[in-house]
This record gives C-alpha cells, structure tokens and sequence, in this order.
DNA sequence: TTGTACGCGTTATCAT
DNA sequence: ATGATAACGCGTACAA
C-alpha cells in the first residue's frame, strides 16, 4: 500500500495526497476523500522513503554506557517520554561501558537519526574529534562537556554537602569510597568535593581513609573491609553511590558493626535499593529522569531550529539535588 | 557523501562500489581502490536509501509496558546483545502500560522495522486483530500467545513450588498476595498455582488469605496490613513479586513482627532488592537476560528464514527458574 | 568483471 | 487547487 495506490483509490493525484498528509493544502472534497481512503486502507507513509526525500528521520539516537541500570533507564524514560510527543522514537546504542562502541555508535548513528544524546561516562579527545564531524546536534548527558550542550549534576556540591552534614553530625573521620578518576563527574567530582570539604573544614586529609574501586557491591564490601581492617578506622564511610554504600553496609554488619551507632554512611543516588536497605541509607536525590527529559527538549529544540552542529552551543544545564536523611547516619 | 562520490573518487562506476559494499564481486585491484577511498572519506552507506531499496531496515522494535523496570532493562540487555552480533539495532516503544499506545506503536512499527518483539503483560483479542495484519515476524515475551512464538516463564510451577517449599518447612496457613488476573502470567498463572499447590496437599483453599492488588511496594504493604489485622492471621505470605515481598516486609517490620519468626515469606523475582533488604528474601530467579536473548535469536532466524508473519509460527519456550533460599522462612 | 538504466515511496518544483 | 515530473541514495537485472 504506497501513496499511489491512495491516490488512485481516491481518484486524486499521489501530489495532492502528499500535501494532504503535510501542508494540508487540498480543497475540502478531496480530503474526504483522501480521509476516507486512508481510514478504510489503514496507510501509514512509509518513514525511510520520506527520510531519503526530506532528511529527516524522527528518530533520536541514545547511547548509553549500560542498559540495564536503575540511573539508565531512568534517564530514558524521560528522554522517552519528551520527544515522543514530538512524534520523535528512540534509537538505543548500548555499549556496555566498551569506550570503542562509543565512537562506532556515534559513526552509526549520525547518518541514522536526527540527533544523538550521548550519555557519557568519559569523554576523551578522540571522541571529541568524532563529535566534530557529526553534522547533527548532540547532547550529553551525566557529563559537562564545554564543546557540546550537556546535562549534568552538581556532583561537587552534592559530594561537599554530604560531607558537611556528616562533620555537623560529630563524625571526624570521615571515610571516601569512589570510582576511578576516568569518570569525571563520579570519580573525579565527587572525590574533589570530598577533599575540598574536608580542607573547608581544617581538616588534614587522610590518604589511608580513600579507597578507590569500580560501581559494583562488591567493590564497595571489599574497599570498606580494607578500611575497617586498618588502624586508621574511620568512624563515617562517604560512598559515591548507593551500590557501594550497600556493598559497604554489608560487610559492617557481617563484621558485626552496627550503624549508625559505630560508624555511619551516606551516599549518592537515592536509587530503589537506598530506600529498603537496612538500615535505610542517607543520600542524595538526582533528578535523572529530569535529566533525560532535559536532554530532550534541547535536541529537539535544536532540531526545530535546524542547528547542524550543537559543537560550542552554549546550553548547560547542572541540576539541583536533594539530600535524603534515613537511618543511616 | 554518497556511493557517487565514492565511485568517481575510485575511478570506477557505482556499482562496482554497490558490489563491494554487498556481494563483494569485484576484481581485486579495484576493491583496493574502493577499500582506501571509503577508509579515508568515513563512508556509510545511508540506512534509508538502501531499505527503500531492499525493504531491509536491519531495525529490530522492541514494546515495552514501562522502560524503567528492572525486569525491562535485563530482558532488553538480552536482545540488544543477541540482534547486534547480526549487524541489527534496536527500536524501542515504551507504552507505559498504556494499551492503546501498544496498538499504536505495533501499527507504526510494522513498517519500520524487521522484526517486532512485544513484551506484553495482556494481550487482547484486538491486539491478535491488528497482530494478524502486520507482514513481519513478531515474537512475544513474557506472555504465552498460542497464536505467536513465546518466550515466558513457568509461572504456574514456580508459584507451585514455591507453596510446596512453604509446606515442607512447616507454614500452615500460606496467605497469597499477587496483581489482577488480567496479567495473565503474573496474575493468573501464579494464582493458579497456589491454588493448586494447595489443594494437592489437601488444603481448603480460604478466600480471606488471598489479595490482589498492583505492582506496588505500597500495595504489598496495604494487603500483608489487611492480611494482619484480619483474624485469620496468616503463618506466611507467598507474594508474586519482589517488590509486593518487600511492601509487604515493610508493614510486618512497622507492626513488630520479627520474620521468619513469626511470620515467613516468599516471592519471585530475585531482584537486586530482593538481596539486600532484610531479611533477604526467599524468592524465585527468573532468567530475564536469557528470555532477551531467546526471543533475540528467534525473531533473527523468522527473519534471516524470511518469515513473513510468525502467526503460528509454533515456538514456544517456556524457561526454567531457580529457587533462592535466603533469610525469609 | 564492469557499467547502464531503472525502480523503491516520498516530497518539492513548477506549470496549469 | 491540482498534477506531471524530477530528485533523494542505493541495489540489481541486464547487457556488454
């Protein structure tokens, strides 16, 4: 079923079919006509025929480090949910945190949709350069990239405000849980938050208290029975997310610790999981949903305006967060 | 850039570029040639043009109730794993459990892509309607459809055995909290087996133990409230999700009862959550990646078969489960 | 082994 | 307001 077989059914031309499906500019008859054609036939125009004519794809692409998290798929559904009311799908690229995927996708995608929301981890010169040569927008997301448009939290602040409330509460010694470096708002942010709260405070920084690992659980249960184990014991843990802190929490009640009453814990995320652990955590609130949505209104924004390239678009966004207190401090 | 360009840059005609691009008929010297010319210009041929062509989209559509679930994310890992070895990438549709958007997102996909995969809660004699009509192959997961390949879980045992594992360590009165009976795999399938679970133990079935509400934390808590305050106080509670276990969990810890002590309980899914609250939970382990990559691997072999509509196409796989025993009975 | 010519379904231009 | 026709980028039958 094609726009001729329409046209025909209708006893029109297959040009006033097409301006009945876009201009609209057709005399009342003939869109009954049309009308009445196009409901009893069930025709949908077929997307890639009109792609190739007008370039546009209604479709944006959305890369993203790992599918099946709690933060990703939050931040999708609310990139979902803005541009589908502009009649826009979604792509998805996962890359399973395989930094080569990342620049494969971006080469991919860029002749396969409108525009691309990247959510980033790690942004490096090479991915930059291959940004450069994408002549449609880009957004990131969960990083602050200065060439391009992004979306992102207030990891330093949050990171330094935890750390505060824990000073405020009496705790000293204050321990920090984080993630390599190469992530810049979760690893490198979060930590500099860390130090600089403590040097706010006159507080001598104590390279023994960090320990640095990856996202997982299992990361976090190791790093804090490193920490518990050593004689500079810490009476608080600062764990960059919730997965760490959860990590963290069950090896102190495996070592018989109780919390909070001999050491206490606070995180980043306020995931499902913060909520029902036991003892329920202390953590900040992102609004990642907020985020994805956010993102969206920016590509779509620039796709409505036509921009080519997003490379220098001045458009930040650094979102609020909210602390959470539970029963873990 | 286009194979035009391509094929004057390679001093050759653009259809000896088609041919290698495809088939790879072409005489060594000029694949030389083509090779160095598309390395250095980054060509890609455009997606588009050649599905307007060979009516291939090399897209898979994915139909999502809710995109932010874990059981989502884990079953779309599995496909997104599984159709990329074969070049494929993936469409996505939240409906957000809105039914009428699965019938519209089932009409707009059937020409955007090759192959749907519907991860259905309910599927209505309309949906089989519109169903019928699509000239792609289309698989279901997490349902059983007679009419179309399946890929679901063994509710009916599951919940059997996990009533039977209730009995043997000694709960006598095994309340049931589940969600309607409209989702017929996570409604009426485990309710059915509870059911049964009883009655081949010679148990009356007593209406009053049985609730039904949503798939909220907060239904669980208000049905295990009602359950308790109910003078036909139940030994132990069987909920159909983890999410429902933990709601339910929640009220019994508010109301002073110690678990498993008082009171014991068992669910399905074996969510993230389900590890770490406390107590830990007995539950189910459903393979959800593993049901993605099935239904991945067989919407790939309808197409790459090429499978027009997979109406009766007789696939059926029903996957296994594993029992957890943790700290909740 | 290569190239020419045509068709896929749509929109845009231009005459009428 | 309408219709004929060209154009988008690619693949392929056919002829050479």
């Amino acid at each position: 079923m094609n726009i001729i077989e329409i046209a025909k059914l209708a006893g029109v031309s297959k040009s006033t079919v097409s301006r009945y499906l876009n201009d609209g500019y057709v005399s009342a008859e003939n869109r009954v006509k049309i009308q009445d054609v196009i409901k009893s036939t069930g025709y949908i125009p077929l997307r890639q025929a009109k792609t190739l004519r007008t370039k546009k794809t209604n479709l944006i692409g959305v890369i993203v480090p790992k599918i099946s998290t709690e933060t990703t798929s939050r931040v999708i559904e609310g990139i979902s949910d803005e541009i589908s009311k502009c009649g826009y799908d979604l792509l998805i690229a996962n890359t399973n945190l395989n930094i080569n995927k990342e620049m494969e996708y971006l080469n991919i995608l860029k002749n396969q949709v409108d525009g691309i929301i990247f959510m980033a981890t790690k942004i490096t010169d090479k991915h930059i350069k291959i940004m450069e040569e994408i002549d449609i927008p880009i957004v990131v997301v969960s990083q602050n990239i200065k060439e391009y448009p992004s979306i992102y939290y207030d990891d330093y602040n949050a990171s330094k405000d935890v750390v505060e409330q824990l000073l405020i509460n009496g705790y000293e010694k204050i321990a920090f849980i984080g993630v390599y470096e190469d992530d810049i708002a979760v690893g490198y942010e979060r930590k500099r938050g860390y130090i600089n709260a403590l040097e706010e405070n006159k507080i001598k920084l104590n390279e023994k208290l960090i320990q640095i690992g990856d996202f997982s659980m299992e990361s976090g249960y190791k790093l804090c029975k490193r920490l518990m184990e050593d004689n500079e014991k810490p009476d608080a843990i600062f764990a960059t997310t919730d997965n760490i802190a959860v990590g963290a929490i069950e090896y102190l009640l495996e070592a018989g610790y109780k919390i909070p009453k001999h050491i206490g814990i606070w995180s980043i995320g306020d995931s499902k999981i913060s909520r029902v652990v036991t003892p329920k955590l202390n953590t900040v609130h992102y609004y990642y949903k907020t985020s994805g949505k956010n993102s969206g209104e920016i590509i779509m924004s620039l796709i409505n305006n036509n921009v080519k390239s997003s490379k220098n678009v001045d458009k930040k966004f650094k979102l609020g967060y909210r602390l959470i207190t539970r029963d873990s401090i």
